[in-house]
DNA sequence: GATTGACCTCAACTACACTTGAGGTTCTAG
DNA sequence: CTAGAACCTCAAGTGTAGTTGAGGTCAATC
């Protein structure tokens, strides 16, 4: 029978509280249809796009960046595995890099942190790409360099 | 003859703003003596503590973790390689940690994504710690899980 | 037919790490 | 001695990822 859900099931279902569902819709990550009396609802495959959508923030991946990767998605048929194998590709390559400089820095820190070469100028860790200009605005979230 | 810095030279040879500066002041990473026109006066020590930031927070540590480590050095002495190498220890830590849930959700998302379980009850993926319950309100930017 | 729970929208708040701007002061060089 | 660079404070804005609350509607139950 196969039955829509209301945002209330979904929520219980994926473990995302409801506001954060009207969250994702108002950044275009899921769409909804509304009943006669304007409640949402949504097929079974919602509940696949939003494990997609949790797994890609796990990875580090932005929203806006899993926003843009889901509209790839083919229109009109439901997505298949070969779908989101592509889309998983991309975030394996970004989780190879994170994990990569993260494990960089690890091991510059073990050789460097305490030898007290942190404040001169050679120092990989002190002056990682010689990056002195900005990059604009807003926090740097997730670790650059 | 070991002049103290200004603002504007801190901000120059450590590669920060100096509205980062005067945030890390107001913050309490940092401190500075002010001159009789009250304008700021640093020592020279200020860019390893600094540069002990930056390192931190490319490690990931959030700024008010990192002002809590370095509130634990000695007041008055100029810290050692051994003091900086505790705090060092604590961070290594952290980074292994987050190297190591970096690394399992990357072999996860190898097996797993593609394969379509992505919606069931029972994915790894999906349900990492069967983590239901909210945590309080505001982002999780550091990856949980 | 009223109550209750789930739902609706929209605005505002949270946290982090900063930047930008306004309006004013101090320092240095010509 | 004055122009301009560099400094000061304080308030407000930026971006991400949401949550919270006010005020109102919808649907099923008693």
């Amino acid at each position: 029978m196969q039955r829509e859900l209301s945002v209330g099931e979904v929520a219980e279902r994926s473990g995302v509280a409801v506001s954060t569902l009207h969250f994702y819709e108002a950044r275009g990550l899921i769409r909804s249809r509304r009943t006669a009396g304007n409640q949402r609802r949504y097929p079974r495959e919602i509940l696949r796009r939003i494990a997609v959508i949790r797994v890609a923030q796990r990875a580090g991946i932005p929203l806006a960046t899993t926003a843009a990767a889901l509209a790839t998605l083919p229109e009109g048929r439901t997505p298949d595995a070969r779908d989101w194998q592509a889309l998983s590709r991309a975030w394996r390559a970004n989780l190879d890099a994170r994990i990569t400089r993260l494990t960089r820095l690890r091991d510059q820190l073990d050789g460097c942190i305490g030898c007290g070469c942190l404040s001169m100028q050679a120092c990989p860790l002190r002056n990682p790409k010689d990056e002195l200009g900005a990059e604009g605005p807003g926090p740097r979230l997730l670790d650059p360099g």
